[in-house]
DNA sequence: TAATTTTGTCTCTTACAAGAGACGAGTGTA
DNA sequence: TACACTCGTCTCTTGTAAGAGACAAAATTA
């Protein structure tokens, strides 16, 4: 498995000197671009991939005409292009639990006031793909597109459910297990958890990425099993038992009702 | 309306047969994925683009590393993935004309029931960029992504506005000249028609694309004299004179409360 | 004003990716 | 049973794209 961590942790950088292939470069280019969440100019570019200054400039030449990318009016700076845009658009029509999921998210945090996401792993990692704000005055930090460790969401260990603890453990990282707090959860415990969620339909973890917010979440299967996806609310971390009692039935039903039948 | 004319018409499109470049290559796939609209056999894909069947396994494990390409279950088949999607969410993000767009145009057609779109220049090309179907019993067709000769539509005839003849002559082919139905537009009409529409500010053509509807277009400037989008609305050919004149007003208001006064 | 950095383009070399093709393992169909 | 496919993986060669670096022009700085 050459592919492995590519992503994950170390990025070592697999010792600048030697010579790229393009398309890994692009690659990088765009998970760049994906992290800055903005415009950047083609030597910062360069700099931000750890890519020579030339080269970096035939690929964005190359992206840009294709439209993958765009120029900026000031002709300098590039950013994601609209066909990126129109890729993704067929990205949803092609894809039920996508565009059924994003509804129900809307849905969700409109009934309940509370921020709500829809969540997958994507090439091994937890990944916010939607999420709704909520009504409350205070925003929780949550943003599609965003990657957190597995370890710190109650959504990370429902999508791990039915992983061998080999399978787990190749998908965390030792940094992965350290909380913003600077807590170290340990491997054993997580994989207990995991454990637990799957056979109780949901999970909640309290306090694990900020002090003040538990994070409630539930499991879209694809086909028995095998869980998909992940709805989830965000809600403070002093919620009452009752009502989050009440939130968490929601949750899986509207999770439930999500999982493909077919 | 198959694009048929893609592989002939615009895009330089040479015969490939030589060594290409892996980035093109990839280019190339997610061209054809975004035509065919399906997932695929990476054997297909390889037919499709006309690449050699290793070189196309090689980019397409790649890609699907990537996660800008997923496997489908069979294991064989494959279609965009949603790093794609994630991205499109960012250039959605960084682009408030295409959010508050959208957002406009779901609300026309609510409004008026009918079918509305959002419609810019991609690479050259006019694409539907944003669609809503309308209440209509018959389906208009329109879909995000579909791209269509400028010279068929009213939102073309605006989104040239304020280029020069020659540089028009360049982006159009002979064959976007002709129409659905076997005319022939000629050039000289086709820019009298932009030099008209840039000064009334609107657009209407009857029974261009097909004999049963008409096009109302309006555009959106992000500067001055700079069309950088059009609303449209797609609506039966028969509809009434008064009507077709108070979409037109609707149409107008909307695309201008778009329009960057920055 | 000169000194410094950044930007976009070009040229040339060589490390290496694209491609041809072979292979064995499936899958169908006569 | 053969026959004719497609699928996924591998190996080897060679054409070429990635990269180093030089350059003028533009933009910053002093």
């Amino acid at each position: 498995m050459q592919d492995g961590n590519a992503s994950a942790v170390s990025a070592g950088e697999k010792i600048s000197g030697s010579r790229e292939k393009g398309l890994n470069r692009v690659l990088e280019i765009l998970e760049f671009l994906h992290t800055t969440q903005r415009a950047i100019g083609i030597g910062d570019l360069a700099k931000g991939v750890n890519a020579p200054r030339s080269t970096t400039y035939t690929l964005v030449r190359s992206l840009v005409d294709a439209g993958l990318l765009e120029m900026e009016s000031d002709g300098n700076r590039v950013y994601f292009g609209k066909k990126l845009y129109l890729y993704g658009m067929d990205y949803v029509r092609g894809n039920d639990l996508l565009r059924r999921g994003r509804q129900e998210v809307d849905n969700l945090s409109r009934e309940t006031g509370e921020t709500s996401e829809l969540c997958m792993l994507q090439s091994g990692r937890y990944t916010i793909v939607h999420a709704s704000p909520g009504t409350r005055p205070f925003r929780i930090s949550s943003a599609t597109g965003l990657q957190i460790p597995l370890p710190w969401t109650a959504s990370g260990r429902l999508l791990l459910a039915g992983l061998e603890k080999a399978e787990i453990e190749d998908m965390v990282s030792d940094d992965d297990l350290v909380l913003p707090d600077g807590r170290k959860l340990r491997l054993d415990d997580f994989v207990a958890d995991i454990a637990k969620a799957r056979i109780t339909g949901y999970c909640v973890t309290s306090g694990l990425v900020d002090a003040y917010t538990k994070c409630l979440a539930a499991p879209v299967f694809s086909a028995p099993g095998k869980v998909e996806a992940t709805m989830c609310l965000v809600v403070p971390i002093d919620t009452s038992e009752e009502r989050t009692g009440e939130l968490i039935g929601l949750l899986r039903n509207r999770a439930a009702k999500l999982s493909t039948v077919a």
